[in-house]
DNA sequence: TGAGAAGTACGAAAAGTTTCGTTGACAAGC
DNA sequence: GCTTGTCAACGAAACTTTTCGTACTTCTCA
């Protein structure tokens, strides 16, 4: 499945593949433990999810072993990237300025990451 | 309700919300003939949301009249802020500069706006 | 070898979202 | 006053997302 027309993944979705961004390759009974840290989750409710996210292809399932082993399909990145289009397109009317202005007044950000915030800006203009 | 416990806005009702934004307090009719411009909606359609939303908390209705006249009970800057903090915590683990490099990186930002946003890092610069 | 533990598959319930048909109230014009 | 058009209310269907019970298989080890 192209990258394009990949379905924007699910809150539940999300928290999963957070895990497996983190963690790599895991297994379910990885995954569930790791979630319940912050939220009660049974196991053949993680298992479902992943078996479904399987199918819709966010994930690629290794079945060599018994145990079988999930990962992401897609980078950390890249389903952020689908994930801020989204919120662009039917939140922001694709004003990313404001999105941008938003996400820095939400929360207090270090001066390091603004200094690569401002570099990312310097390279565009460069560019321009 | 308190802002801060208002359930963040679906989809469809963040299409409704952006055309109370833009044209302020409208009708069903109003409101669902600006929505045909992008997409295809029912009259019906539009009148169970906009009660639903009603019922939510996310628009007030004016019912002095026979014709009801719906607006967003909260400004559009207070809602995105909300959904970038849900989108923040979701997916990228509150890494807001994260969130803002895939902003700038995902549409081309124009010259101007880029400036605001530098504006925007220098004011916060100087407070901290 | 057989009892229990750990795993996958499957189906369906529960919950949330979106769509629309139908009904009855009200209004406007003839 | 009757007819036609516009509207709100309601209920239910269709669809999506989330949760979990149950059944069956495989592995472990006493």
């Amino acid at each position: 499945m192209s990258k394009s027309k990949m379905p924007r993944p699910t809150t539940a979705e999300l928290a999963i593949l957070r895990v497996l961004w983190s963690r790599g390759p895991s297994t379910v009974r990885e995954v569930q433990e790791e979630l319940n840290r912050s939220r009660k989750t049974g196991y053949t409710t993680v298992l479902k999810l992943l078996q479904l996210m399987t199918e819709k292809g966010l994930v690629k399932r290794d079945e060599s072993q018994r145990t079988h082993v999930y990962r992401a399909h897609n980078s950390e990145a890249s389903t952020q990237k689908q994930i801020v289009r989204g919120v662009l397109e039917e939140a922001f009317g694709g004003a990313s300025h404001k999105l941008v202005m938003q996400a820095l007044a939400v929360k207090k950000v270090p001066e390091k990451e603004l200094a690569e915030i401002r570099e990312l800006l310097d390279r565009m203009e460069r560019e321009a």
